[in-house]
DNA sequence: AAGTGGTCTAGACCACCAG
DNA sequence: TGGTGGTCTAGACCACTTA
C-alpha cells in the first residue's frame, strides 16, 4: 500500500545508475524520500491527509528520526507536504517533479513529455567577450567566448530560439560537436562538464528581426524569455543562455514557502 | 570583519520581532545563517572565495557542527554557496534575498523597492465557484467564492491587473475591508489568515478587453502572467490569484540546483 | 595522506497544537 | 495533557578532493 511499507534493508543496494534522479539514490534518506513520494502521489495518504509521525516512520523504515527528517525536508522543499510544530505533516498537493537535467536540457524535457525534440544550429561564432558576458561568466578582460544560436522545435514546429554564451573551456567542446548531435547538454556531461546550479530570470520581450525570421512570427511579437546562468560543482560558470519561447508553448512553475524561497520578483528587467 | 566573528552568546536574545524575515530569528542556526549571509554579501570571503570548514565555523560560533550545517543549508538553498564532498564551500553569488511576504504582497514589494504602491479595487463579487475554482481552493460543489479585480500602480502608473479568488472564510474578511486599505495581505494577516506556501506558474497571455482598458494597452497586447495558489500553515488554500503585468515592468528570478529544484517547465499553459 | 563535506545515529529539551 | 515537529548536541564512519 505505502510503497514498500517495510524496512528498506530489503531494497537492493546494487543500483548504481546516474547519481541524479532515479527513485533510489544511494543515501538512505533519499530512498525514504522516494518511497514516501511514491506513497503520497499515489494517494495513499489522501488528498489533504496527514502523514505518520516522524517516530512512526523511523520505526517503519528502520532508520533514525534524523534520517526521516532529512527525507521529509526534501518533500517539503518540493511542495509536497507542509510541516508545523505540534501537528503531523499534511499532504499539500501532487508535486510536479522534474529532474534538474530535464530543466536545463531542451532535449531531456521534450522526451520526458513524449514529444520529439528537434533543432538546428544556426550559427556558432568565437569572439571577444563583452563586459556583460565577462561578468556573467567571470572572465578576464580580453577573454574569448563561443556563442551559439539554435532553433528548437517540438514535433517539427518551431518553439524557441536559444542563444548561449560559453566560456572558452566549454566552448571548445561545443565547437568540436558534430552538427547533428541532438543534445549538446548530454554531450558536455560525457566530457566532464557538469551542471549543478542555475539562476533563472523570466520576463517578456519583443521579437527582433532574427527571432521573427526563425520562429515565423512578426517582428515585435511578444516572446517569453528565460535567461539562465549555469555553474558547475566548483561554482564556475559554464553557460549563459537566453531562451525565447513563442507564447502558448511553455510555462514555468515554482513552489516556495516561508521557510524556503528561491523565488523573487524584480522591477523591470535590468538589461 | 565577518559580521560578528565571535560566538553568538553575545548577541542579545531579547529581539522578538516578526517570526519571519529580520536577520535574527530565534533559532540558533538562523542567527548563524544571517551572520554568514551578511559576511558573504559584504564580500568578506571574496568573489568566488572559499568558506571556512564546518568545524571551524562550529568553533567560531560556539555551536555544534549540526547547527552549522543547518545554517549552511539555508544559504545553499538561496543559491549563495555551493557544497560538495571533499572541498570547502564556495561563494556562488550575491543573492537576491526577498522575504516571502514581499513576494506575495504587491504593497510590501513596492515599498521594499522604494516605490509608492497604489491601487484601486475595481470590483468585488460573490458567486458560486466554478469547477476549476473548486479544485484549486478545494471546495465542495455549490460553495461560493469571493472574486476581486484590482488595478495596481507603481508611482502612479498602471503596472498590473490582479484577479483573486478567495474561499468563503477568507472572502468575508476581504469583503469587510475598507475600500481605502492599501495592503489587503497585511490586513488578512492581522485577522489570523497566514500565508505559508505558494505555487506559481508564469507565462504570457494576450490582454483581453478588460485588461486593455485598465492597463491602457491594446487588446491582444502581451502580458506577463503569474498564477498563484497560496495555502495557510494547515495546507488549506486561502487564495487563488492571477496577476497580469505590462511587459518591462517586472521579471521573476529563481535559483535551483541539482539537490534542490522547486522549478519546472511545462508544455503549454494548461488552462 | 590529510582535510572536508555527506550521511547516520541516539538522545535531549522545547514550543506548539489539539483534545 | 500528551503527542508532534523544531532545534541542538556529540560522536561516528564514509566518500571525495586535493596535493
Amino acid at each position: 500500500m505505502t510503497g514498500s511499507a517495510t524496512r528498506l534493508d530489503e531494497t537492493p543496494l546494487d543500483e548504481q545508475e546516474v547519481p541524479e534522479a532515479g527513485t533510489a539514490g544511494g543515501a538512505l534518506y533519499r530512498r525514504v524520500a522516494a518511497d514516501l513520494r511514491e506513497a503520497i502521489t499515489t494517494g495513499a495518504y489522501g488528498e489533504a491527509g496527514r502523514l505518520p509521525a516522524e517516530g512512526a516512520l523511523a520505526e517503519r523504515y528502520g532508520v533514525s528520526r534524523g534520517t526521516v527528517r532529512q527525507a521529509l525536508a526534501v518533500l517539503r522543499a518540493d511542495g509536497l507536504v507542509t510541516s508545523r510544530r505540534g501537528t503531523r505533516r499534511v499532504v499539500l498537493g501532487n508535486a510536479r517533479v522534474q529532474s534538474f537535467s530535464e530543466l536545463l536540457s531542451f532535449t531531456h524535457w521534450a522526451r520526458a513529455m513524449g514529444e520529439e525534440p528537434g533543432g538546428r544550429l544556426e550559427s556558432l561564432v568565437r569572439r571577444p567577450a563583452d563586459a556583460a558576458e565577462r561578468e556573467q561568466l567571470r572572465l578576464e578582460p580580453g577573454a574569448e567566448v563561443y556563442v551559439t544560436l539554435r532553433l528548437r522545435t517540438l514535433s517539427g514546429s518551431a518553439v524557441m530560439v536559444e542563444r548561449t554564451v560559453y566560456p572558452p573551456h566549454v566552448g571548445v567542446l561545443v565547437a568540436q560537436l558534430p552538427p547533428d548531435v541532438v543534445s549538446h547538454t548530454e554531450h558536455l556531461r560525457e566530457h566532464g562538464i557538469l551542471f549543478t546550479d542555475a539562476d533563472h530570470t523570466i520576463d517578456v520581450v519583443a521579437a527582433n528581426a532574427e527571432d521573427a525570421k526563425l520562429l515565423g512570427c512578426r517582428r515585435g511579437a511578444p516572446l517569453l524569455r528565460e535567461r539562465r546562468r549555469t555553474t558547475d560543482p566548483t561554482g564556475c560558470p559554464v553557460e549563459w543562455s537566453q531562451d525565447r519561447y513563442l507564447p502558448g508553448t511553455v510555462a514555468f512553475s515554482v513552489h516556495n514557502s516561508m521557510v524556503t524561497s528561491a523565488l523573487s520578483r524584480h522591477a523591470r528587467a535590468d538589461d
